[in-house]
Parts: C-alpha cells; sequence; structure tokens
DNA sequence: GTCTATAAGCAGATAGAC
DNA sequence: GTCTATCTGCTTATAGAC
C-alpha cells in the first residue's frame, strides 16, 4: 500500500502515449499536458524519461517469466502449458494494453535495464521453446519445425495488445477458447 | 531506368536504421553518418525525413494490395488462396525486411500519406477477411470466429521481417510450406 | 554532390519561488 | 506538488561556397 498514485498516474497516462506514438516520439511535455500539469513537475515525483519506460516495461516482463516457469514445472501435458501460455498473454493484454506495447515496441530504448529485459526474454522464450519439443517427444505436437511453430504462436500472442481494445465485448474465455483452437488445431475444416 | 543510385541507397540505409531503433529514434545524422556524407548533403536527395518513410512504407503497402487483389480474384479454393498470401508475405519480408518493420512500427508518424495508408491497410484485410469468410461458406475452413482467424494469421505473417534475418539458412519454399502447415493445420499432432 | 555555417525550434532536465 | 524561468544540447532544414 505505497502512496504512489500520482506516480501510477504518470505511468500510466505515459503508457497510453507510447502505444500510440512510441517512446522516442513521446515528450515530457506531452506527457504532463495528458495529466494537466507541466512538464518540469513531473520530476518531483519520477527521475528521469528513462525510468518511466524502464518502471512500464520490466514489471511485465517480470510477471510473463515468473509466470511462465510456474507452466513449465506444472505436471499437465504440454498442450495443457500451450493453452495456459495463451490464457497469461490474454490475461495480461487484457489488464495492460499499452504496456505490453511498449514491451513489444519499445525495449531497444532501454538503457541500463536493456541487458537485463534480453535475459528475461530469453528465459521465456527457452521455457516456451522446451513445453514445444516435450510435446514433439511426447507426440501431442507434430514432428515439424520447433522455431517456426515458437515463432507464430508468439507473433499471435504478441500482437493481441493491438486487438483486445478494440474488440472488448469480447469475453477473456471466449477469446482464450477461439485462440487455443485456431493456434493449436489450425482453421481447416475435416 | 532512373538515374537515382544514390537516393535508394538513402531509403535502403534509413530503413535499416528505422528498423532498429524507429522512424522517431534515428536523426538525420545518424542516417548521413551510415552514408559517411554529412547531414546537410542529403537534403541533395531528398526533401525531407517525412519524404523517406513515405518512400518506404507506400511503395511495400501499394505492393501488398495489388497483389492482394489479384489472389482474391483468383480462381482457386480458399485454402489455396490463403497458401498465396503466406507466399506473398515470405517473399516481400525475404526482399524487404528493413521496410516491413517501418510498415508495420512506423506508419502513424506518416504525415499527408497517412489516410492513405489506412485506405491500402483497410483494403488488404478487408479480402483477406472476405477470403476466409468465403472459406467457411464452402465448408473448407471452420465455423469459427471470422476476426480471431484473420487476427491471428495476420498476426504471424506481419511479424516475419523479424524472424526471417535470423533464419537465413532456412529456405523460403520450406518456410512457405511450414508456415502453411502450422498456420492452418495447427500444431496438433492426431 | 558534398561541404561549412547557421537558423529556429524543441528536447530532457534543474533551480528555486510559492 | 506545481509553478516559472532557464540551461544545454540536439533536431530538421536552408544558404551559399567549392
Amino acid at each position: 500500500m505505497k502512496k504512489e498514485g500520482r506516480k501510477d498516474e504518470i505511468l500510466k497516462v505515459a503508457a497510453r502515449l507510447f502505444k500510440k506514438k512510441g517512446y522516442a516520439a513521446v515528450t515530457m511535455r506531452d506527457i504532463a499536458k495528458a495529466l494537466d500539469i507541466k512538464a518540469a513537475s513531473l520530476y518531483n515525483h519520477i527521475s528521469s524519461k528513462q525510468e518511466i519506460l524502464k518502471m512500464i516495461i520490466i514489471s511485465i516482463a517480470e510477471e510473463f517469466t515468473e509466470e511462465m516457469n510456474v507452466i513449465y514445472t506444472n505436471d499437465v501435458s504440454s498442450i495443457e502449458k500451450l493453452k495456459k501460455i495463451v490464457a497469461l498473454h490474454v490475461n495480461i493484454a487484457y489488464k495492460n494494453s499499452y504496456g505490453m506495447a511498449s514491451l513489444n515496441n519499445d525495449w531497444m530504448h532501454l538503457e541500463e535495464q536493456l541487458e537485463y529485459y534480453l535475459e528475461l526474454r530469453n528465459s521465456y522464450e527457452d521455457n516456451f521453446r522446451s513445453i514445444i519439443k516435450e510435446g514433439i517427444n511426447a507426440n501431442e505436437i507434430i514432428h515439424g519445425n520447433t522455431e517456426i511453430m515458437l515463432f507464430s504462436i508468439l507473433s499471435t500472442l504478441r500482437s493481441l495488445y493491438l486487438w483486445i481494445p478494440k474488440k472488448e465485448e469480447l469475453k477473456s474465455e471466449e477469446l482464450v477458447n477461439n485462440l487455443n483452437q485456431v493456434l493449436i488445431d489450425g482453421i481447416r475444416n475435416h
């Protein structure tokens, strides 16, 4: 229960602007204007523009990596693990569509935290890759190209933030079910 | 056969830098430095930074829209049309991985051409959506949520530019075949 | 076709008043 | 906690010499 209401407000507004134009094209004056204060006032709450980006990205990246570790060590089939990964992405994209945009598009503008971010991302992708490989070995998943399967599913999941805000009428569980079907069983009718 | 060698060189170098850091974070000095000239010299070949972005994005967007129109009016099954779309994306991503990054991430920085770009994109997506719907009506494609199928496939195809440069050992046709399988028939083993 | 010099404005960030 | 005023450096772009 920290009394950081104003700081959180800054992060929220900044993330919304970063999604629209990208980190580099958003100025401190833009962020201040959206909060109806002057740019200098922002520095009473945050130390730099860079700190805003760091806070937005690292918290989400850590959440993904931690949850992926839980899923990876779950005692269920590989297909069930994939379904849990889909649900994780849908859940975070619903909670934090703005932050997801920065995570996907502005991570390269991280300075001190860039290496740490890349470690988190690699850890996440390594676990994802291992789950697919285990699924292949258990004959749950086709004996195809692991990297292409990983890339294909991950591309869709990473793009959810672009799409969810436009389709708010769609319930979260319904989206998860539809994505599971499309990503795992494909779209061809048999 | 225009004698625009230098201009093309500028566009190529700029696209490479835009892919790495995004349009807004790349300065005219960055582009000039990569060409080993001074920033002022760029203006002998192009009129503004904005013109560089416009040239990179609009040419690719027009290519996608034109080719999609050809595919849409082809006299083949819907599944075959989808396979042609996959091949189109793989082909362009191989030819122009750098430009694809700007098309995906920097279109919002277009000024005069923004509306035109959105028209091209909408035309492309409308044709894609129609192909899926025709496939459903013809019982070639499952009776699922059209928007989710469209979104899922398009997310993967739009992200190809991120992935192709790292996997140059993979042949284009092999990538097309693997993507067709994963996107259309899914990854589950039966 | 490239250069130097420079204009005019905007960027992130700080100091100190209230 | 927000303000005004300001610093310093970087931005796109132009003018004119070579």
